[in-house]
DNA sequence: TTTGTCTTACGAAATAATTCGTAGGAAGGA
DNA sequence: TCCTTCCTACGAATTATTTCGTAAGACAAA
């Protein structure tokens, strides 16, 4: 049940983002989902994979043959520590100063830069 | 004169962000700052920034005898790259997703919304 | 000059992360 | 049953990162 500060590493975060976006996979779904864009062994996801179970980044069903595994921290939650650790090690602890960093480097379209507003607005009611 | 895509670790961001906010700085200086928020032989320090240098993250002006050391990259390009890939891998390509994380979790104060409000306005206009 | 202090360079140990070979068991078809 | 295929577990090799011990030179104070 401990949880709290998980980092993962590079490889691990790829199998999770597959994990969020599929729902539970055996290994060999995630493994052919990762050979599309670099090649590495079976075995060698299969390892991380059980790394991640016993860090509870996932969490595995053994009831068939091929476990079925599934992500054990949320796609939201994994992004605020990250965007977290980011906005304290690169942005002196300001959340506006990345978010203009984006906002600079990547336009968003017309369409995006609204809903930012609509967001911004909203948080403003909220106070 | 290749510079293009160099990951720093950890431990060399640490160090990039000392030499940013203090400028051009020896090892001994680095080396104190370090050791305010950690512990670490005098040599790892050296032997890292030595590393940086080879990688160019840094470069070093010999002339006197204790190498003065100052950053290679600027630290904007550099929370570009990272702001880019942290889009990339955890917020499907969009910017404005990463925009409202970053907004939801770490209340910016008025005075930055408005900042961050500004900024958008200012968007719009160029296009 | 001799000694102590500070510096760099170098190599290698320690630690972390990634990769893979091999073994053994389950399941299905011939 | 016997063979082939697919699965997990495990251990170890490989590679990347971090850490540090030691040697050698510069320099200044005694």
């Amino acid at each position: 049940m401990n949880n709290s500060k998980v980092k993962p590493t590079a490889s691990e975060l790829e199998i999770l983002n597959i994990l969020w976006s599929k729902g539970p996979s055996t290994v060999r779904e995630i493994h052919e989902v990762l050979e599309l864009n670099k090649d590495a062994g079976y075995t060698t996801t299969l390892k991380l994979m059980q790394i991640m179970n016993e860090k509870s980044l996932v969490k595995r069903d053994e009831t068939s043959k091929s476990h079925v595994y599934s992500a054990n921290v949320s796609k939201e939650l994994m992004q605020g520590q990250m965007v977290k650790g980011m906005i304290d090690t690169m942005f002196n602890g300001s959340a506006s100063q990345l978010v203009m960093q984006a906002l600079g480097n990547h336009k968003a379209d017309a369409k995006e830069l609204d809903e930012i507003r609509k967001y911004l607005d909203l948080m403003d009611k909220k106070k």
